[in-house]
DNA sequence: ATATCATATGAACAATTATTCATATGTTCA
DNA sequence: TGAACATATGAATAATTGTTCATATGATAT
């Protein structure tokens, strides 16, 4: 029960990763790395959405240290980087799925 | 693995719910509420913040579903209203804590 | 070298949002 | 009824953010 409150720092940073999921096109992308890795093309081919939209969110993705990359030739392949994100995700699917 | 992807439907509203986790005000709102319901008073004092940012926020808490309401007096106490917000919030901290 | 392909990046714009101020609503007590 | 208190709400503002367009960077192959 009595959780400890974290500290204020840690909170900007716990919402600054809520953040993160909290956009649909980036939800779209995580799940689209759910099976293994992909590029950026083949991601922005299969959402429907542009080249530059696609790499922007995968920055912030990147950022978040919730995607990491890989070059191979002139693509670059995304995959997932946190065990926690499909759990994340998926706690939150509960709740909306009451 | 081969998680089903959900309908685009359900995935706005996955990130409505990160949205809604996505802001410290919030998260420390939800935090004052892991002991147990809380005025809106008591939680504004508590967080040092104006009365009309915390009611405004306990609105947003309150569309989503993850708080509830009772009314004793002139008072209004909230508390947390789903099971998943300790689990969501500590799966992020997870995260950030590395 | 140069043309081509894949990805990244910066600037600009529109849309969303958190906070504040002022005020309204609703409750209690005298 | 009216005053005092607790909370909610609407309008306004400032700040943040997602997307697009245009262009830059980097890799490959001829």
């Amino acid at each position: 029960m009595t959780d400890k409150i974290p500290e204020l720092e840690v909170l900007f940073e716990l919402a600054d990763l809520f953040k993160v999921f909290g956009d649909s096109t980036r939800l779209r992308i995580m799940y689209t790395l759910f099976d293994g890795e992909n590029s950026v093309g083949a991601i922005a081919e299969s959402l429907s959405m542009e080249q530059s939209t696609i790499s922007h969110q995968l920055r912030v993705l990147r950022t978040n240290k919730l995607v990491k990359v890989r070059r191979d030739g002139k693509q670059i392949y995304y995959s997932l980087d946190d065990d926690h994100v499909k759990k994340i995700i998926e706690m939150g699917l509960d709740h909306v799925l009451e």
